[in-house]
RNA sequence: GCCGCUUUAGCUCAGUUGGUUAGAGCACCAGAUUGUGGAUCUGGGGGUCCCCCGUUCGAGCCGGGGAAGCGGUACCA
């Protein structure tokens, strides 16, 4: 841009907002091969294909009606022209929710179907986690039998297994019931205690992270963190505290480290909750998806009762899963890196019903992609290589454009990813270029070759081998390694020969 | 939201007790080595020293306020 004399021109500052990625182009690549072999497992089991829009009327979503100004907690939201409040849809299952309601008559019951997109939220980032990241979800709606929710536990054990990570997860089973029947017996029941049960449930899902202690101090006065910041607690009695942590420390109900039958029979036969109706429905509901998941093979190292799982807060009605990575590795800091939750789902039956006035129960997994693609770099289960570039055909002489065109698109047609350069400078830049695309060659064709009718292929990875040992520029520019020199007619065979060694 | 740290070129950072036109390395671009990636040499483009106010003859530096980034924590449909 001219720079007037009287001073610069404002230039906007080249800048991505807080909590959105660029995501070059070998990361892509390897997260779209990623997304294609979740969807091959979904599509074995009879999922279908959903794609809905990333808008929603802000009322679909729920929750975040526009009240004063904008309601910019949470999600992102604008107004139409007729006033009307929309947002960027925030998950993929509160759409799904609308399309079932709107679509009820016309889709199969039980309707399963999975989808993948970015999702939106308009919260404080923080590492690893960003205000727009992708999810693949899978649902079944339309069914209150526990064997869906058993087989999408299963469907998310194969997912993760076909991604290479058989032996570094695994799936978190618990119900809501069961917790919900502890805080009754505890005295918790009842409207007036709802915003003491959520900050129960809070505290519960911190135990992997805070320990008894930890959670002994949310349960009850509250907790104070290293950096000075202070959790207000549930201000529960040590009569009331004692039996959730018992639950999490499993030595009320046993067995943590039997099987699932173990470990469901040592729930259900707890004298001091079993007299519980939610709970004992909770403890039936678990035992029924042991059998399930334990007749289709899965024990417990893949996929494990665990009372400590309690997912998002509101919306779960029953079993809620959780997929968990188990292993530690060392980050590009130095410093060891936990992946933990990397999806969870559950049980979701008052969410179609917002919008219809019979009960539409429904079940359903989210992974969430970015997370899971992080870790899998991680472990080295990506297949790190890059990608060859394009063979590259050099522009020697700017009238003859046509016969390089000519030569990229002979290339093309034989299967072979080329182009033709396409920028002003001259061959040094040119082969600057290539290297930079990590072209394994470039078609070389000046006044010498033509003449001859010959073209010069060079290929540029064996070359930058030879090139190691040179030192000094007569050698450098008299050395010319690796390249050959091949009639016109067997551009695509000589090509095809370097292409090979280099696969 | 709360706590802490940070902010000078695209990146990593220097910058004296406040003192002329704010520097380095790397990266980038161009040229030379006369048609070849590297090396070398020469040259070049790039800066609102995060912003505002104050102190001062004079502020990248001192004081106050703010913003943004990072980290932790909270929230997380």
């Amino acid at each position: 841009m001219a720079k007037p004399e009287t001073g610069k021109p404002i230039l906007p500052k080249a800048r991505l907002p807080k909590g959105m990625r660029d995501v070059p182009a070998a990361e892509v690549r390897a997260m779209e091969k990623m997304l294609a072999t979740i969807r091959g497992v979904y599509e074995l089991y009879g999922f279908e294909p959903l794609a809905t829009s990333a808008i929603e009327f802000t009322e679909a979503l729920g929750k975040f009606l526009p009240d004063q100004d904008r309601p910019n907690a949470g999600v992102f939201s604008f107004q139409d022209e007729d006033e009307e409040w929309m947002s960027l849809r925030y998950d993929l299952t509160a759409p799904l929710a609308r399309y079932v309601a709107e679509n009820y008559d016309a889709l199969p019951k039980p309707y399963r179907r999975y989808q993948t997109g970015s999702v939106w939220r308009n919260e404080k980032p923080g590492p690893g986690r960003f205000r727009e990241f992708v999810q693949f979800d899978c649902d079944t709606v339309g069914t209150d039998n526990v064997a869906a929710d058993a087989e999408i536990c299963i469907m998310a054990a194969d997912a993760l297994e076909a991604l290479g990570l058989k032996g570094n997860y695994v799936i978190k089973i618990n119900n809501r019931k069961v917790l919900d029947g502890i805080m009754a017996v505890i005295g918790l029941s009842g409207a007036d205690n709802f915003v003491r049960r959520l900050t129960v449930l809070r505290a519960i899902d911190k135990f992997d992270r805070l320990g008894s202690d930890g959670v002994r101090a949310l349960l009850g006065k509250g907790r104070e963190d290293e950096s000075g910041d202070f959790t207000k607690g549930a201000d529960l009695t040590e009569a009331q505290i004692n039996p959730l942590v018992h639950l999490l420390e499993g030595t009320t109900f046993g067995v943590i480290m039997g099987s699932n039958f173990d470990a469901v029979n040592a729930w259900k036969n707890d004298p001091q909750f079993n007299v519980n109706e939610i709970y004992n429905s909770g403890i039936d509901e678990l035992r029924r998806m042991a059998e399930l998941t334990n007749a289709a093979g899965y024990q417990n190292d893949r996929i494990k009762m665990d009372s400590s799982v309690v997912r998002g807060l509101e919306y779960y009605t029953g079993p809620v899963f959780e997929a968990e990575l188990t292993f530690d590795t060392v980050g590009d800091d130095g410093k060891p890196v936990r992946f933990g939750s990397v999806g969870g789902g559950g049980r979701y039956d008052g969410l179609v019903g917002r919008f219809r006035s019979e009960a539409v129960p429904a079940t359903g997994f989210s992974i969430g992609v970015s997370r899971l693609y992080a870790a899998l770099k991680q472990l080295g289960k990506l297949g790190a290589d890059k990608a060859l570039g394009p063979v590259l055909v050099l522009v020697m002489d700017k009238d003859r454009l046509g016969d390089y065109q000519k030569m990229a698109s002979t290339l093309r047609q034989a299967g072979i990813a080329a182009e033709m350069y396409v920028g002003t400078s001259g061959m040094k830049p040119q082969m600057k270029y290539a290297d930079k695309r990590g072209s394994p060659c470039v078609i070389i064709q000046g006044g010498d070759e033509k003449a001859k009718g010959e073209v010069t292929i060079k290929d540029l990875i064996a070359g930058a081998k030879a090139a190691a040992a040179i030192t000094d520029r007569a050698a450098w520019t008299e050395g010319r390694p690796a390249q050959v020199q091949v009639p016109e007619g067997k551009l695509v065979e000589a090509v095809r020969e370097i292409l090979a060694r280099h696969t």
